[in-house]
RNA sequence: GCCGAAGUGGCGGAAUGGUAGACGCGGCGGAUUCAAAAUCCGUUGUCAGCGAUGGCGUGUCGGUUCAAGUCCGACCUUCGGUACCA
């Protein structure tokens, strides 16, 4: 009898809608869990074949927890916001929010016929007004907290395009699209202080569950170092600038020092002899995007004519300019000492610049000598003969004592640009006086950016506009600057002005998995009894794209809450996983381009998703990266088709003792598996279970119900198939996970490898607890063994019982 | 450049420092069939050998260990991130 998986799976995906199978319910006093994915941007392409590798590896977590009797929470939103739907509105003219609400559609449909449990009525949509109300919310308690500030910051500006661009769709100073000259110019942002979270959010990563390389990741983004900061005066001007320093200690072999292009004393201190070449070359680092700068291997730099003073022996040295360093870290300066800084190094072989030995451990003219711990410091005055970490201490008392320098902790993180000129974005709750003459919709006027005001809270959401243009025009204001009409209002006789900056993508998901514990809640995001109810989440599994931006912001908004109030765990995600890629056929990333999209409808349509769920897990570990093949799909068609023929078997009371040990090894494994992720070997240890039960019809009761439950997670719409064919008039999603008996999972007697010099030369077979003297007797009547051990002498004899026996011979 | 991850048969992959290659795809052989598909059974790392069996084998080079795919060091290659794609 063939499984039809169209009729069954739209059964069985019917039954659980009408019977609200997976509403979430927080019982009293019993463990929780709650499961999140990474929510999807509904792109107009429809569901990827990555979307259901993650989510299906949820959904089993999920579906396996509720059948331990713990209470879930699985809920599914969308990420709507975005700039596709605003660029697919810009070429047909059809309303973002229309074509948002259309994917949304195409997505849900999509993600229900793979037969995933979740809790639908939680849905959230980052674009709802709903929804939107509160981001705008949160946004107005950290204005509030002084965490959102506005500033000038210099970004890539197309004026051909009219828009802002991010650095990689910049190259080579040219747009991407249509190849327009870029230029950097500072534009007035909202920013959001992240950098005063840096200390914490470095700190708590410490005691996540997070694999490790993301940790390290987020660690090296914020990037804390400690050093100091010191004071060089510049030989013939009045002004000094400082440098910032991890190596202080180094001091005395700053053989010339080197200023970021857009350092503001470039001018000043420019001697007209150099004057040109300074000129040119700053130009051209001015609109070179930093990646470019960091990225590129050849150093290159110009001299300025002039010339600093170092602090502790007031000698010259020359300052440069070079894009390799950066105004947006530290001071935009730094004191370079190539013969401890593998850049300096790099910089002073390129132009010939001195190189000067100040710490004793390496070879400065081949390299420099990094290491900041070991070594004996030379040349250096006051700190000859100590170590690094004390030279530290000694030149930062010397520099502290004259004024010239002090200690100092430096992130790499930077503060968060957080506003975008763009329309298809929650709209800033933040408005300013306008002084004008008339009416600013028509007239003159003047907008003071430096008195912004914050939209009353009842007043939320502040909707956006229904623009018929979503251009962005010339004006870096953003396409909302056009609505003129939305953009200014009097209040008490006066004109004001709306923000026209939208937030970015991000900020809708910075909390949504705030707003799932409390979905609907009308008079706040979520009310603390829900937050307590749920959070924090414990299982997130998303991309690792991922790993630093969202998850870093996420976490600084969820600190920030914290500190509010609003939440009572300091952390958002306890237990986080990067499901991996799935390249195409070809080994190469899916792309429409090169035309190896895999579309999962197509499977779900020709095998069914029972059958896209198992081949996504069977592939391979959930977090590798691995290429789609569709001849494997043939393996889990066969694998689903055979567990239904033996499954659906009638069924008999008696079951043999080599069977009754299969079922319970396979309840432990496909557990055990479950609990580490570890879905392909799970999947693989059930085949081997159906394999084992193929012979055997009538097939034993204990095996069959065991293989309905266990499958149930992976493949559900087949697992309920078979519960119900076993006589259950009810679904199995609540149904007790099968116990194994322990006694029955382990072997009395085994079969050992017996190694000579490490090598594999033969088997035996016995007991399990078997002694020393025992094995040995049994390894040395081995026929094989005895041939590699005659004439030689047994040196060392090792047994590890149930491991290994290895004789070391001479 | 910097930060992170990964390299195992023809292919996807398995393996708490302990018999490398579970499970699956593909291949080969067989059963069934008028024939085929589907299904079922067997076999399959590689080289040498009729065979018993032996040599070689987890990106490269070196090290630790009775024992290394696994631990350590260096290197090579591929992939992810690099702050306005999210």
């Amino acid at each position: 009898m063939a499984y039809d998986h169209r009729s069954i799976e739209a059964h069985w995906q019917r039954y659980w809608d009408e019977h609200d199978t997976f509403r979430a319910r927080r019982r009293e006093g019993r463990p929780k869990l709650y499961i999140l994915d990474m929510f999807p941007y509904p792109s107009g392409a429809g569901l990827h074949v990555g979307h259901p590798e993650g989510y299906t590896a949820t959904d089993i977590v999920a579906r396996y927890s509720r059948m331990k009797d713990i209470d879930v929470l699985h809920p599914m939103g969308w990420d709507a916001f975005g700039l596709p739907a605003e660029q697919y509105a810009l070429q047909t003219g059809t309303h973002p929010a229309v074509t948002t609400q259309k994917n949304i559609a195409t997505f849900k449909r999509q993600l229900k016929s793979l037969g995933f449990s979740y809790d639908w009525s939680r849905e959230v949509d980052t674009t709802d007004p709903n929804y939107v109300r509160w981001t705008q919310w949160i946004f107005l308690q950290l204005f509030k907290k002084g965490l959102a500030f506005q500033d000038l910051v210099t970004v890539n500006w197309c004026p051909l395009l009219g828009t802002v661009l991010a650095n990689e769709e910049v190259i080579d100073g040219k747009s991407e699209r249509g190849q327009h000259p870029v230029e950097r110019r500072p534009l007035r942002q909202w920013m959001l202080r992240i950098t005063e979270y840096a200390d914490r959010l470095e700190s708590d990563l410490e005691g996540l569950d997070w694999p490790r390389g993301t940790l390290l990741m987020q660690k090296e983004w914020i990037g804390r170092s400690e050093g100091a900061t010191v004071t060089f005066r510049i030989q013939g001007h009045p002004e000094s600038f400082e440098v910032f320093t991890t190596r202080p200690d180094t001091l005395f072999g700053a053989t010339y020092c080197v200023l970021a292009p857009e350092h503001p004393l470039i001018q000043t201190i420019v001697t007209d002899a150099e004057r040109s070449a300074v000129t040119a070359y700053v130009a051209k680092a001015k609109n070179r995007a930093e990646r470019d700068r960091a990225a590129s291997k050849q150093k290159t730099g110009v001299f300025t004519g002039a010339y600093a003073l170092n602090p502790v022996d007031d000698k010259p040295v020359p300052i440069w300019i070079a894009d390799y360093v950066l105004m947006s870290y530290g001071t935009g300066a730094i004191m370079a000492v190539p013969g401890h800084d593998g850049r300096d190094w790099e910089f002073a072989k390129a132009f010939g610049l001195p190189i000067v030995e100040v710490v004793k451990g390496g070879n400065v003219s081949e390299a420099a000598y990094t290491d900041s711990e070991d070594g004996e410091l030379i040349h250096s005055g006051l700190l000859d003969g100590l170590k690094p970490p004390a030279a530290k201490l000694r030149i930062l008392a010397f520099l502290e004592e004259r004024g010239l320098g002090t200690k100092k902790v430096q992130y790499k993180l930077r503060d968060w640009v957080f506003s975008r000129q763009r329309y298809w974005g929650e709209p800033f709750p933040i408005y300013f006086p306008v002084t004008t003459d008339g009416d600013p919709r028509t007239c003159a006027h003047t907008v003071h950016f430096d008195q912004p005001i914050a939209v009353e809270e009842s007043e939320l959401p502040l909707r956006l506009p229904d623009l018929e243009d979503f251009k962005p025009g010339d004006d870096p204001a953003g396409p909302l600057a056009r609505a003129v009409d939305w953009r200014f209002f009097q209040k008490d006789g006066k004109w004001f002005a709306r923000e026209t900056n939208t937030m970015p993508q991000w900020a809708g998901s910075c909390w949504y998995y705030l707003r799932f514990v409390d979905p609907t809640n009308a008079s706040a995001g979520w009310s603390p009894e829900a937050a307590k109810e749920w959070l924090p989440v414990d299982l997130y599994v998303g991309g690792a794209e991922h790993a630093v931006l969202h998850l870093l912001y996420a976490r600084f908004w969820h600190k920030a809450l914290f500190d509010l109030g609003f939440v009572s765990e300091p952390e958002p995600f306890k237990r986080l996983v990067h499901q991996g890629l799935i390249l195409g056929e070809d080994g190469e990333k899916m792309s429409k381009s090169r035309g190896n999209v895999i579309n999962p409808d197509d499977i779900v349509k020709a095998h069914g998703a029972d059958v896209v769920r198992l081949y996504e897990m069977f592939m391979g570990p959930l977090e590798a990266v691995k290429p789609w093949q569709s001849t494997q799909i043939q393996g889990v068609v066969r694998f689903r088709d055979r567990a239904f023929t033996v499954g659906s078997r009638t069924t008999t009371d008696s079951i043999d003792a080599a069977t009754q040990r299969l079922v319970h090894k396979t309840i432990k494994k496909v557990g055990e598996d479950i609990d580490r992720l570890a879905f392909n070997t799970a999947i693989s240890a059930l085949m081997v279970l159906v394999n084992h039960l193929q012979p055997q019809d009538p097939v034993p009761k204990e095996a069959a119900r065991a293989l309905a439950l266990l499958v149930s997670p992976f493949a559900p719409h087949l697992g309920e198939e078979l519960w119900s064919r076993l006589g259950h008039a009810q679904t199995l999603a609540y149904e007790p996970w099968p116990t194994f008996d322990p006694a029955l999972v382990t072997e009395d007697t085994i079969e050992l490898g017996v190694q000579v010099n490490g090598k594999t030369r033969g088997t035996v077979r016995l007991q399990k607890d078997a002694d020393a003297d025992v094995a040995r007797a049994l390894a040395e009547a081995d026929g094989e063994v005895i041939r590699f051990l005659a004439g030689k002498e047994v040196k060392k004899f090792i047994y590890v019982p149930g491991r290994i026996i290895n004789f070391v011979v001479g």
